[in-house]
DNA sequence: TCGACATGTTTACAGCTGTAATCGGAGAGT
DNA sequence: ACTCTCCGATTACAGCTGTAAACATGTCGA
């Protein structure tokens, strides 16, 4: 399990997060504009996907339609889980600090965050 | 600039934040022993890193004495944000909402956040 | 039935990464 | 002066990534 996405391999997994099961053209259409991909490279980006066992498909007529095999909310806790491990010695606590010392946070996310503790403490 | 700093890489910068400036041999030494490097890939890690501007280096006799070119925190920020953009849209928000519903966030993780809520609305 | 089209599979290839061996030159010991 | 050793630089090589072309095969219109 939890194999490695890549960066362009997360294109791919964000169009069939937000709306699957759907076919090689339907993916290649969906992919953000500007990144300007040939449709060789969204099937290439398929098949290792497939190969990782992150997507699954199952044959409609003469293709494929393909759908995620992991939930978006558990990559995202992974990378997450990831950044947290490296960088800040597994605690959560001093990247939410870190973000605030540079000065990464919007006073809506302050807002936010304030809401959420009030949360958390309930 | 900045410069991507692979995982094998960061290693390195690890002790060279730690304590800069230091000698190859030095730096093999405070290598996290359970990664067991050899002499090579120590060297190996270290030229990369100068090409890649993220080190620099003196002469100091027959040797090398290596020092980082960029600080810790602003890769921490460069990597935090990396992360924020891809998985949550830029906002800094949502990736704390993340880690409250995946139950990434301990009791001290929580005191700590509520703490540094009240400083940041002062 | 025959060729054009669509769609998945195979192959390609350069750049980055992890891991290391080897080469070449400068100092140190004899 | 000659050799051994230390150290940075060069070369190696497999696996992953980004990007894509070529191939194989089945379907559909002419």
């Amino acid at each position: 399990m939890s194999e490695r996405i890549s960066e362009a391999e997360l294109a791919i997994m964000e169009v069939l997060w937000a709306d699957a099961p759907l076919t090689a053209n339907d993916v290649a259409d969906r992919i953000d504009k500007d990144r300007d991909w040939s449709m060789a490279t969204v099937k290439t980006l398929l098949g290792r996907l497939l190969a990782k066992g992150v997507l699954g498909h199952v044959e409609e007529g003469r293709r494929y339609l393909y759908r995620p095999l992991v939930e978006r909310s558990a990559h995202v806790t992974h990378e997450s889980t990831r950044l947290i491990e490296r960088l800040f010695a597994g605690r959560a606590a001093p990247l939410v600090a870190h973000l605030a010392e540079s000065g990464q946070l919007s006073a809506a996310d302050i807002a936010e965050l304030e809401a959420l503790v009030r949360e958390l403490k309930a």
